[in-house]
DNA sequence: ATGCCGGGTCCTACCCGA
């Protein structure tokens, strides 16, 4: 089973760079950030043309995520349980298929609106972690993937490519990280390459991609049943040559 | 210390991203 994630930066502006991999990668099942759309402005049908189903979970502007997928699929949830109802941000789209639980997230980057908008990651993070050992409980084969916006540790970003107080290394965000995996998830790009850089993102700014200043903030983590299965776990760094490419790149998980 | 780039939108300067 193929399970992939992908922060695109805008589907709008990305529906040829997802077709065009999808067709190269043949994922079962495709998580995707950031569209920025509502679900009536998603090219759904693009990529029903290639054999995938999508579900949306979409707002205007900003954030939404969706899934596709080539396999049956049910959607169990569209928002991270335990949030209050009033939340409007669309960032967590929950799913059943092929017998495992799968969970694609966009988790707040917690950097703007100053220490409130860090208050809510916090706060995000934290339900996350409750809704993890919750299914962990009940022994539900589970994948949480997406961009986590948190650079685990310090060889997680290049030297200089964020300040030692960005939101995405802050001692905060990497403790509630931690949680996750003391919980018993393993993050599957770590389980398969332990050390050195692994990038998932590199800013359009100041030559980061030439410059190979990168980040890893997109992470899929596997229940331990999941873990024994992992075969392979690897960003797409092709898609970052693409004309016009997201910031990020595609992660790729593969279980047996 | 700041902008660099690139997406969005109240269409145009500003918000957000990481």
């Amino acid at each position: 089973m193929k399970i992939a994630t992908w922060n695109v930066n805008s589907i709008r502006q990305r529906e040829s760079h997802v077709a065009r991999w999808l067709e190269r990668r043949q994922p079962d099942l495709l998580f995707l950030q950031e569209i920025k759309c509502e679900a009536a402005a998603f090219p759904a049908l693009t990529f029903q043309g290639l054999g995938y189903q999508a579900e949306i979970v979409g707002q205007k502007s900003y954030n939404g995520v969706a899934v596709l997928s080539r396999i049956p699929f049910t959607v169990t949830h569209r928002a991270l349980p335990g949030l209050p109802e009033d939340d409007a941000q669309s960032r967590y789209i929950e799913v059943e298929a092929g017998c495992i639980t799968a969970i694609g997230i966009y988790l707040p980057n917690g950097n703007s609106r100053g220490e409130e908008g860090f208050a809510y990651k916090l706060n995000w993070m934290d339900r996350l972690a409750d809704r993890i050992e919750a299914l962990l409980a009940t022994d539900t084969p589970l994948i949480v993937l997406g961009d986590f916006n948190v650079a685990p540790t310090d060889e997680d970003y290049a030297k200089g490519a964020l300040s030692p107080t960005d939101a995405l290394v802050r001692p905060e965000s990497r403790a509630q990280l931690r949680r996750m995996v003391w919980a018993g998830m393993t993050d599957a790009i770590r389980a398969i390459e332990p050390d050195g850089p692994v990038y998932t993102f590199w800013d359009y700014q100041a030559a980061a991609w030439e410059r190979n200043s990168g980040l890893r903030i997109d992470h899929a983590l596997l229940s331990p049943d999941l873990a024994e299965r992992l075969v392979s776990a690897e960003p797409d760094r092709m898609e970052r040559e693409q004309q016009q490419p997201s910031d990020h790149v595609p992660v790729m998980i593969e279980i047996a």
